[in-house]
RNA sequence: GGGCUUGUAGCUCAGGUGGAUAGAGCGACUGCCUCCUAAGCAGUAGGCCGCUGGUUCGAGUCCAGCCAAGCCCA
């Protein structure tokens, strides 16, 4: 791999650097050359050592000199063809073709992992955390795609993780649905059961029922306090608004789950509100806070009464704020955290912590668990139950993590940097230290995809470049019109190339380009960029798409079809290739493009690294697309079939079957498969 | 008023640890299917990298101050 040669060159420079000038560099850094023909890999330290020297002694060095004399030390390191200086002092170093291709070629084509950095412990991820009251909306998918990937890298990378989703089943959010349903739709739970089992989409139905419910609050506000009694009944339990509610958002739970089963993504565990609230998770975690003296008990100034999490710095410097009424925003960003408020209700950052201390295995209580469903790998999802009759005698062991990633907006930093801090006033654990909340940006909708959605357009709406959606109002892309959309178009393209494939093969085909589609739409972004979705956009598989990606793989994939070949039957060929052949193959001008195309390929790993270490799944996104790009060139340029030297057309397929190779693991990242055909 | 984030081509966005001529997609214009699939390839046009200073041999990148937008909050 380029990057442990890397790591190599780096190491020989300091020595290097150390024995002829008697520095210490504590950094060297690496670049790739802007082409093909300036080298491999750049370093410009000879840059850093002039201005070092100067610093010492005054001296002034020419970093060309300074080059040239590290050059001669390098030379030695095998994996090097040969070393050349560049520009005003660049060390452009040179990968010997032949043998890198030759290691390239060799790999095993089912290696899953690199294990650079393999971990001992467990890597909670949660992600998708939907509130079970409506139809998942592209914002959602947003999310799920999200932490569904970064999953998948980290596990590439040698992490072991474990995949929750928070279901938020007594919440405000459910409540307002089950308002809807007994005071606007005046329904029984036996009628409630009767809709959903019906032929109708329950999930479309909540989702109108719900901004409906919003629509009914808005003309009189004192039916918010109907919404709160609900809540209060749902929270307490034993009760038949609350077998309503746990009907309901159960249903809603099974329908989020079949739509990201068709985004191929998946759980380990469903982890329950509830549950949280029946097995006293707080009461437990408020022992453990106080006993810690986390949190303290302020007998005087504005929280008088409350228990508070004291700010970490300029402690009472600044006047604290008026503890508020409204449920949800209370105190949050005091500088002094209430976590129980002085009438003794919890705030979430409260439950949050108590949840989180579950997560690293610190409270000392667990959930019962049963298995839920199966998803279509035959991975069993598992949920939480407070029944123990329910439970299951055997189950795996959850929890008990050494960190935790959340997927979550970055509207909710403060509140997930306080739980974080929480945590750590129990556990010390160094490694929960490696927690982090994964913030992402929202999905607004331009103003042309708002009124297609048929919302009417104020003035102000229309010259704003973006729209924020809202579950309340019903305004949003629902995840499912959207993949129904994308399967419908890629479908009508299938058909039309590839009439001899069965109506079933059709859809597979038309179905793994859809989501190719969705997902690299949602992925291609970085985290921190807002994006304002637009249907042309979203449903285009043309340019920086996933099928376009996909694209390039049946390509390489066709060549081996119509050459009637695997690629491991060519292994003999190859063999029979000498190192002249290959040195030979990848130089002159035609080698250079060859190289270029292999070389990028071979910087996988590399990229994967620095998506892992950032959670940024984009630049594998990018890295993807540039290398379908590199492909998508080399294709036109070359004939592999119709060339007629022996050993040249063995290298250019083992060129193919590398690039095919690679285009495929980082599709595979991505969460996006190959098709057969396209 | 406080905190966080963002400002790069007409539009949407990339640009680890400062480095070689600032990139891509879309849109516009011009070419390329007798040849492994044109969901493709090649080319043209399009840039005070928000503004002003500073650090540096070197700044889209780092620092300060402005301006503008978005998000969270008293």
């Amino acid at each position: 791999m380029s990057s442990s040669l890397g790591v190599e060159i780096k190491q020989r420079l300091l020595a290097l650097v150390r024995e002829n000038f008697n520095l210490d560099l504590n950094e060297i850094a690496v670049e790739v050359p802007p082409k093909t023909e300036l080298g491999d890999l750049a370093f410009p330290v000879a840059f850093e050592l002039a201005k070092r020297i100067k610093a010492a002694t005054g001296e002034k060095k020419n970093p060309r000199e300074l080059a040239a004399k590290l050059a001669e030390g390098l030379k030695s390191i095998p994996g090097i063809a040969r070393v050349e200086i560049a520009g005003a002092g660049y060390l452009n170093v040179f990968i010997d073709r032949a043998r890198m291709f030759a290691r390239l070629t060799g790999l095993q084509s089912a290696r899953e992992t690199f294990g650079l950095n393999p971990q001992s412990g467990k890597l909670i991820v949660e992600h998708t955390s939907i509130n079970p009251n409506k139809a998942a909306h592209i914002g959602h998918v947003r999310n799920a795609v999200l932490g569904d990937t970064t999953a998948r890298i980290l596990r590439t990378t040698g992490e072991n993780v474990e995949v929750h989703n928070y279901i938020d089943n007594t919440g405000v959010q459910v409540a307002d649905v089950v308002v809807g349903f007994i005071y606007l739709d005046g329904k029984s739970l036996d009628e409630i059961k009767r809709l959903a089992e019906g032929p109708g989409r329950f999930d479309y139905y909540c989702w109108d029922l719900y901004s409906r419910v919003g629509a009914w609050y808005e003309e009189d506000k004192s039916r918010r306090e109907t919404g709160a009694r609900i809540l209060h009944e749902i929270e307490e339990g034993g009760n038949t608004t609350a077998e309503i509610a746990e009907y309901i958002s159960s249903r809603i739970v099974d329908c989020h789950l079949n739509t990201m089963e068709r985004l191929d993504i998946s759980y380990d565990l469903l982890a329950r509100e509830r549950e949280i609230l029946h097995l006293n998770f707080w009461a437990r975690a408020f022992e453990k806070l106080k006993e810690m003296g986390a949190i303290v008990f302020e007998t005087e100034g504005r929280s008088k009464g409350c228990w508070v999490m004291k700010a970490e710095e300029r402690e009472g410097e600044r006047e604290r704020g008026r503890i508020g009424d409204d449920e949800e925003k209370e105190g949050e960003y005091d500088p002094d955290k209430i976590i129980v408020r002085s009438n003794g209700t919890v705030t979430y950052t409260g439950k949050d912590i108590a949840y989180h201390l579950w997560k690293l295995g610190k409270l000392g209580l667990d959930f019962h668990y049963r298995p839920l469903r199966r998803n279509h790998h035959g991975h069993e999802i598992w949920i939480t139950t407070s029944d123990e009759k329910e439970s299951a005698a055997q189950h795996p062991a959850f929890g008990n993590g050494t960190a935790f990633l959340n997927v979550i907006d970055v509207g909710q930093s403060y509140l997930q940097a306080n739980v974080k801090r929480g945590v750590m006033e129990i556990d010390h654990d160094e490694r929960v230290a490696r927690s982090a909340h994964l913030a992402y940006e929202k999905v607004t909708l331009t103003p042309e995809a708002a009124a297609e959605l048929g919302m009417e357009l104020s003035e102000a709406d229309a010259q704003r470049r973006q729209i924020g959606m809202s579950g309340r109002k019903g305004l949003g892309v629902k995840a499912d019109d959207l993949i129904d959309r994308l399967e419908e178009s890629a479908l009508k393209e299938v058909r039309s190339r590839h009439q001899d494939l069965s109506e079933v093969e059709q859809k597979r085909i038309a179905h793994q380009i859809a989501l190719a589609a969705l997902r690299y739409f949602l992925l291609k972004y970085t985290r921190n960029s807002i994006i304002a979705f637009d249907f042309k956009e979203a449903l285009s598989f043309d340019g920086e798409t996933g099928p376009y990606i996909q694209y390039a793989a049946v390509r390489a994939r066709n060549i081996f079809r119509k050459l009637g070949r695997k690629p491991e039957e060519l292994r003999d060929d190859f063999a029979k290739c000498s190192m002249e052949n290959i040195d030979e193959f990848f130089s002159g001008e035609s080698g250079n493009d060859l190289w270029s195309l292999v070389y990028f390929a071979s910087r996988l790993d590399e990229v994967t690294q620095v998506a892992a270490s950032g959670f940024e799944p984009a630049h594998i996104a990018k890295y993807a697309f540039q290398l379908a790009k590199q492909f998508n060139l080399f294709y036109h340029n070359y004939h592999i079939l119709s060339e007629e030297n022996e050993s040249r057309r063995v290298l250019l397929l083992m060129v193919v079957d590398v690039a095919r190779r690679k285009l495929e693991q980082a599709l595979a990242l991505l969460g996006i498969e190959t098709p057969e055909r396209m």
